[in-house]
DNA sequence: GTCTATAATTCGATAGAC
DNA sequence: GTCTATCGAATTATAGAC
C-alpha cells in the first residue's frame, strides 16, 4: 500500500504535535491549521483521531519486537545480547524519536480492545529481556539479582533518549550515546 | 490551614482517578460520581481542575527538593551521597505512588505560567544530582561519565518505580528494592 | 453542602456543494 | 481534495434555590 507525500507529510505534522501537546490536548484543528487546510480535510486522510495514534504506536512496537527477536535468536552470549537489545534501542529511539515518546507517554490514550493488545504485546517485550537478564545470571555473567526489578529499571533507564533527539542541542553522535548507555547497563549487572 | 476530612477524601479519590484514566480525561463528573454527590459540588472543595493539578505536582516536587537539599548539605562522600538520593527517592515514592505517577506522566498538562515554573524546578533538581555525579567523578571515585547523560539516566531508572507501590502483586519491601536500586546505580557508575 | 439548571466552549465527525 | 455548515456530544464552571 502506497502513502501518498501529503498523507506522509500529514502524519509528520500531527505526529510531532501529539507530541508537544498531548494526544488529548492536540486537535484535529491543530493539525489541520498546521497544515492551512479546513478540519474537515482531516477525514481525508485518517478514520478517526483514535485510529492515528494507533497507527503510530503499533508501527514503532512491531520495530522493537522484530530487533529483539532477532537477537534473541543469535548465538551471542547474554552480555552480548543485552550490549545489542541497547545499541538497536536507541537505533529505532534515533529515527523515531517522536513515535518513541509517543510510545512513553501517550499509550494511556488507546481505547479498549488496542489498548490491552498493546499492554500485552509491551509485557512480551519485557518478558523476552527478562529471559537474557535470566540467562546471564544463571551462565554466572551478571550478577545475582532481581530479574524483575532490573529488566524493569534497564527498560526505563533508556525511556529518557528521545528527548535527545527531539531537542538536539547539539549535533547527536549515536555512537557515543550508545556507547555511554551500554557502559553504563552492563556495569550495573555484569559480574566483575 | 486545615484540610477536612471530607476534602482530604475528595483529593484521594481525584488523584486515583486522574492516575488511572490521565488528567485530561477524567471529568470532574468522574470525581463527584465516584463520591455519590453531583459535579457542582466538586467545587466546594477545589477551584479548578488545573488547580488541582497544581497542588498535587508542586507538593511533591516541593518534597523531592527538600530531600536532596539534605543530602547535598551534609558531609558525605559523593557515592554515599548517591546511594542517599536513591533511597530516599525510592522513600518518597513509596509513601506517594500516585503523586509521583503525576509526576512521571501529567506535568505536562499544566498551564503557563505554572508549567515553566515546574520545569524549572525539575531542571534544578537535575543540576544538583548532576553536581553530586560531578563532584563523584572529580573525587575519582566514580568512572569518568558522560555526566548529562548518566544524570538522565538515573533518574529515569527510578521512574518506574511508582507501579510497584500502585498495583502491589504482593507485599512490598522497600528495603529490598532500595537495595536493588542502589545496587544498580551504583555499580554502574562506581570505579572498582 | 447538596441539588437543578444552564451558560459558554470545545471538539470529533459528517453532509454535501464545488 | 477543498470548502462551508452544522450536528451532537461532552465538559468546565457558575447561579441560585433548598
Amino acid at each position: 500500500m502506497k502513502v501518498s507525500a501529503k498523507k506522509k507529510r500529514f502524519l509528520e505534522v500531527a505526529l510531532q504535535l501529539i507530541h508537544e501537546k498531548g494526544f488529548k490536548a492536540t486537535t484535529m484543528r491543530d493539525v489541520a491549521e498546521k497544515l492551512n487546510f479546513k478540519v474537515a480535510n482531516v477525514y481525508n486522510y485518517i478514520d478517526s483521531k483514535q485510529s492515528l495514534l494507533e497507527t503510530y504506536l503499533f508501527n514503532i512496537q512491531n520495530e522493537f519486537h522484530s530487533s529483539i527477536d532477532l537477537i534473541i535468536a543469535s548465538n551471542h552470549t547474554p552480555k552480548e545480547k543485552l550490549r545489542l537489545v541497547v545499541c538497536s534501542y536507541i537505533q529505532i529511539t534515533a529515527k523515531k524519536p517522536f513515535e518513541q515518546a509517543l510510545l512513553a507517554n501517550e499509550w494511556r490514550n488507546l481505547r479498549e480492545p488496542r489498548l490491552q493488545e498493546f499492554v500485552n504485546r509491551r509485557t512480551d517485550y519485557e518478558s523476552k529481556l527478562k529471559t537474557i537478564i535470566q540467562e546471564g545470571v544463571k551462565k554466572g555473567e551478571f550478577r545475582i539479582v532481581d530479574v524483575e526489578i532490573t529488566t524493569h529499571t534497564i527498560m526505563s533507564s533508556l525511556r529518557w533518549l528521545y528527548i535527545k533527539y527531539v531537542h538536539p542541542k547539539t549535533k547527536i553522535n549515536s555512537a557515543v550515546i550508545e556507547l555511554e548507555m551500554a557502559n553504563f547497563i552492563l556495569a550495573a549487572i555484569v559480574k566483575n
